[in-house]
DNA sequence: CGCTCACTCTAAAGCGCATTAGTGATCGGC
DNA sequence: GCCGATCACTAATGCGCTTTAGAGTGAGCG
């Protein structure tokens, strides 16, 4: 850490102490609103606090129990696969909205796996680095909860069914099930039958709770040929995927897509094959973003606000760290907004 | 911060101490690597550490001048007009990929515009958060690196052309005069004479290289009518400007998009006027990601390598802490890729 | 055999803050 | 007009680590 030149020095409590004639305590007790000064102390010292430019440095802070002012959030994907994600960037976007309010910093990780995101857990636990985190992509059969409980470490989960193994941990969900229903409904109101979902990494959570209520729907409506299948969420998959369904015979009429990365390419791919959409095959998409409307026609859409959510998370664990209980809390279920890619099946 | 129950303690270097039977300066030393301790010693103690778990506390570490182990990364753009943006995910991946290697925490952060960037940068100079930065979207006239340069906090500035102004900062960025050469070279040897450059922000320093090399490249080959337009990068100005721009008489033959989304958004909007792409206008992205190949024809970019990208930049900024003296690095110039949306002018 | 030097290790101070205990001064109450 | 209570403030301690000064030990040497 060399630093060439002396750079302007920071100020530290001991200074604004001097330049008010008081105690470095009584500087303490003015600064955090605790009693033990004087109204016009307070005012004085705060005075010269902001006119020294002084901060409280988080380092002395953490060190002397107050937490590192800091939450953590892993993101355990692949780069490549998150190329043209729309979700993570508004969801970061919401969840800094809300931690900017109150000096909160976010570190962030990438991590190959979730073992490597378990250590990236313990490190910063050890290390004192963040007093909660953020955890996204919950899987059937995570881990995560379990260390971050054995840890102590405050988290919220964000996009995961509530999990009554682990009370300590909140939750901030949106009911896929519902979604998924609604979906349903309207493929089948339009008359299709022999649906395909391509659906999304096969550990997460809600890949699993879409195929589930995607099945049982279909059972439900006594549809048959309905089937899910997983991929990466790539574009190259979710051609490939397109490609391999449209192939078969009878070919389905309707194709549910987990994000709009597949789906866009999805369209392309029918497209090469001579499916039209919507008249050959209707399409949605489980995210509606830019990439829904640009390209023909546009793509009907599950719709949510992922700011909001984010929003959502990082005041659910905000409120753990001051302290709060747990809880699970459900955000609005995503709706479907209709545009050109559905229409009525194909007699 | 309420913790309910009690979960597991963190070791400290007191346990580890006692634990080795030494001191705990001798911990110190054994676990830095510095002299001071038999090599026997050394062993054991990193033994014992290893076997307690424990890991030095940032925040102590910080406290006793090590610096916070923490470098941050501020983007101040607008989360909408990053709704589908592959560039940052990517340069972020890169940026990760070096500074885990090193256990160094990446500390993100989103503001409204440049001045609140240099709120956060004062910030966390003050409260003692970061080591470096990492700074993007350089402008003309950027108020940043001067700042950096006062608070003596060491920077890499990510994109912009070097800046003998600021010597303590380092840049790492990719000429974009020369990439913007090869476009235009590719075009007019097409026979295209009448080019718009769809560009990105106006205030950024990169967009206003560009807009230099296309006139003066223009100039130097005597085509009138080649000109720039600014937008905010999202694909709503793509579309807008494109129509636009397409409705002028006469209108022009190629098109060049500052990113790949309002190339994409461009597609669409002159689909619609009834242009096609390649034959009516030829049509060049700048930023090459899936979304070039999710539309027909696919679009002919300019590649790069984003994560290697962020890799450089964060080791510029590991060399700098580490002592290192600033310096600017270039690399590769991207290239263009072409694909199916650029031909031959009409005739 | 005593002396120095090199080596291994310990003691203690300090980083910036929060906090607890403690000290005067002021005040109400009798 | 004295006493205990209250208030405004200060002194001192600790958080976990690094670092400087210093102590103890044994080897090498004259």
């Amino acid at each position: 850490m060399a630093e060439k030149r002396t750079p302007a020095r920071r100020p530290t409590m001991k200074d604004v102490a001097r330049r008010a004639g008081v105690s470095e305590s009584a500087v303490s007790f003015a600064l955090n609103g605790r009693p033990g000064v004087s109204e016009t102390t307070r005012a004085r010292v705060q005075r010269v606090a902001e006119q020294l430019g002084w901060r409280p440095s988080t380092a002395a802070r953490a060190l002397s129990g107050e937490g590192a002012a800091t939450v953590g959030f892993v993101l355990a994907r692949p780069a490549h696969s998150l190329g043209v994600d729309s979700f993570f960037l508004q969801l970061v976007s919401g969840i800094q909205e809300v931690l900017a309010e109150r000096h909160l910093g976010l570190l962030f990780q990438m991590a190959e796996d979730v073992a490597d995101e378990c250590a990236v857990y313990r490190r910063w636990w050890a290390e004192h680095r963040v007093d909660g985190v953020l955890v996204v992509d919950p899987r059937a059969d995570d881990p995560r909860p379990g260390l971050l409980d054995e840890l102590g470490l405050p988290a919220v989960v964000i996009g995961g069914a509530p999990d009554d193994r682990h009370p300590g941990l909140s939750t901030v969900w949106a009911d896929d099930a519902a979604a998924m229903a609604s979906v349903v409904d309207e493929l089948t109101g339009l008359g299709h039958r022999r649906i395909v979902h391509i659906a999304g990494l096969p550990g997460l959570a809600h890949t699993q709770r879409r195929i589930r209520t995607l099945r049982a729907e279909a059972g439900r409506r006594g549809l048959g040929e309905v089937h899910s299948v997983t991929t990466d969420y790539s574009d190259a998959e979710g051609a490939a995927v397109t490609r391999r369904v449209l192939r078969a015979s009878p070919s389905p009429t309707a194709l549910i897509y987990d994000n709009d990365v597949m789906a866009v390419a999805g369209v392309a791919a029918a497209a090469e094959l001579g499916y039209a959409v919507p008249d050959d095959v209707s399409v949605v998409s489980w995210e509606d973003s830019a990439l829904c409307r640009m390209v023909k026609p546009w793509l009907s859409a599950l719709s949510r606000d992922s700011t909001a959510f984010g929003r959502t998370a990082a005041r659910e664990l905000t409120a753990l760290l001051d302290g709060g209980a747990a809880r699970a809390v459900r955000v609005p279920v995503p709706r479907l907004t209709v545009r050109g890619s559905t229409a009525p099946a194909r007699a």
